[in-house]
RNA sequence: GCCCUCAUCGUCUAGCGGUUAGGACACAUCCCUUUCAAGGAUGCGGCAGGGGUUCGAUUCCCCUUGAGGGCGCCA
């Protein structure tokens, strides 16, 4: 397709990455390594007061986390492009030499008013149901009233000269054909006082020298892009491509936000959902095949991905199905990716407390028996932890249910002399005992098999019994039995 | 108040004038089974409303309603 795709990602450090952001950067991924294009990672850090390195530092872990990785950006700041924190452009000069440029040109002009005075226009004008934007009174000051108004210490924003008349068309790849009537856009601001340029000039300034190709962003910056192509228009430059994501939202149809659950990234990370079965899920949201395919390999997602495809409506964040597909990429694992995934996690999260003291061999072997329950990596622990305790913590209900049965007491001692005479402790040996045992008795399978579970376990439900037995061991198991005996049958 | 966008099962979605409106999650039932899962099968459930256009509209157009976004010296 396309022979020169750059593509960025370009948020602003002043929280942790969130669902939306990262669903935003993933489709700029795909986009890129679809292509064979350049990936960009861009720091809009310009509001001074928000950006914290912090922010950054869970942005850029967020995006490995999910295996984003950036051609261009922090850390890889080796092209001719760089550099990509805008603060750090904006010492160079960079914008304000097309703010210059556009004055010249009389594309811009410097407004005196000060951030109270149109902030109390603004409110008037809502409070009396108005269309509150700037009137432009600043844009026909003489050169003498500017010289004035500098004199008497005021500073100056400047603005962008927005054409009264005529319209803005936008053919979005997504959304396709959307006008706007010059007329509803005011003479907004594109450098504050500070000399700190604003968002929707530093967008179209960097967009453009960074050689952007395609501007694969949220639909809440639809109503910017007409006055970003204002200003590639009065730059002379040509706009690249857009496409505008629709929004994802919480379960009741309102913005995601905290009350919905996680908002950041890695809040899943930490909660044992694995970063595949998110950039799966993400996938989804808002962009689909003909087939309604579910689950997509690696290489077969960036294949099959498509822009055009992308939905126009918004969607709503369902985390049942993250979960479930979370299970599904779980259980795909073979035993050494998926025991290295839950290490991963443990130390990822500064848990590894957990499983200390625990047999790392049994740990494995444990955790390929229990792998079809699990779903997340956080649910491991305490699907396999009974294996490893000195003290089985019997569950009331399961005693209640199981112990309290006329049989249980009979079956449990009547098995220690005959597992400890069992020749072959395997798997295979142990059910054929047992099957063996319920017959000479005349008893259900279910009523052998329930209440060595629980002796060994504490619970009613867990792994396959035989597997169970033979990872504990003969010694273990009968040592199990015997203590539970004591406990509840002496 | 002005501008922009969107609208198919509860949720994510397929559909691009004629379909028994398909798939996935969730839910329910059944099967499998030593438990819990996993797996298999079946079921439940949808085109926001009203006008057009058309032989025929989920599909094209308009209106209404609803939802979301923007109108910051935030991004």
């Amino acid at each position: 397709m396309n022979q020169s795709v750059r593509v960025r990602f370009a948020p602003s450090p002043t929280g942790y990455l969130h669902i939306g952001g990262a669903r935003t950067a993933l489709f700029n991924w795909l986009f890129a390594r679809q292509n064979n294009g350049v990936f960009i990672l861009r720091i809009e850090d310009t509001d001074e007061a928000r950006s914290t390195q912090e922010s950054v530092d869970a942005i850029l872990q967020s995006m490995q986390w999910l295996g984003l990785d950036w051609d261009e950006g922090p850390g890889r700041e080796n092209s001719q492009y760089g550099p990509y924190f805008q603060m750090q452009r904006k010492d160079q000069g960079i914008y304000q030499k097309y703010v210059d440029q556009l004055i010249a040109a009389g594309h811009a002009y410097p407004c005196y008013c000060t951030a109270e005075e149109v902030e109390s226009m603004r409110q008037k004008a809502l409070a009396e149901k108005r269309n509150p934007k700037y009137d432009g009174a600043c844009a026909c000051l003489t050169p003498e009233q500017r010289a004035r108004k500098s004199a008497e210490g005021r500073s100056a924003v400047i603005r962008y000269k927005m054409p009264g008349e005529g319209k803005l068309v936008l053919e979005d790849i997504i959304r396709g054909r959307i006008e706007f009537d010059n007329s509803s856009l005011d003479d907004f601001v594109i450098m504050k006082a500070n000399g700190v340029p604003t968002y929707n000039f530093a967008c179209v300034v960097d967009d453009h020298l960074m050689d952007i190709s395609h501007v694969i962003r949220g639909d809440d910056h639809l109503s910017n892009t007409p006055r970003q192509i204002h200003l590639y228009q009065a730059l002379g430059w040509t706009p690249p491509q857009f496409a505008h994501l629709s929004m994802i939202m919480g379960a009741d149809g309102t913005r995601l936000s905290k009350r919905h659950g996680h908002t950041a990234v890695l809040e899943y990370r930490n909660d044992g959902y694995l970063p595949e079965s998110m950039v799966n899920y993400l996938s989804l949201l808002g962009w689909s095949t003909e087939d309604s395919q579910q689950l997509f390999g690696h290489d077969e997602l960036i294949q099959k991905f498509a822009l055009e495809r992308c939905s126009k409506s918004s969607g709503i964040f369902d985390v049942v199905k993250l979960q479930w597909m979370s299970g599904e990429y779980l259980r795909k694992k073979s035993a050494p990716e998926l025991i290295a995934a839950f290490y991963g996690w443990l130390k990822a999260t500064g848990r590894e407390v957990i499983i200390s003291g625990w047999d790392k061999a049994l740990v494995e072997k444990t955790i390929t028996l229990e792998q079809d329950k699990a779903k997340l990596l956080s649910e491991i622990p305490g699907l396999i932890d009974f294996f490893f305790t000195e003290k089985v913590e019997y569950k009331s209900e399961a005693v209640e249910k199981v112990f309290k049965t006329p049989t249980a007491k009979l079956v449990l001692e009547g098995s220690i002399s005959k597992l400890t005479e069992l020749s072959d402790f395997s798997a295979q040996s142990l059910e054929a005992f047992a099957r063996a045992y319920a017959i000479d008795n005349a008893w259900k399978n279910g009523q052998v098999f329930h209440p060595l579970r629980v002796a060994l376990s504490g619970r009613t439900q867990g792994p396959s019994l035989f597997h169970m037995m033979e990872l504990m061991g003969r010694e273990e198991t009968v040592r199990r039995i015997k203590n539970c005996l004591t406990q509840f049958f002496a």
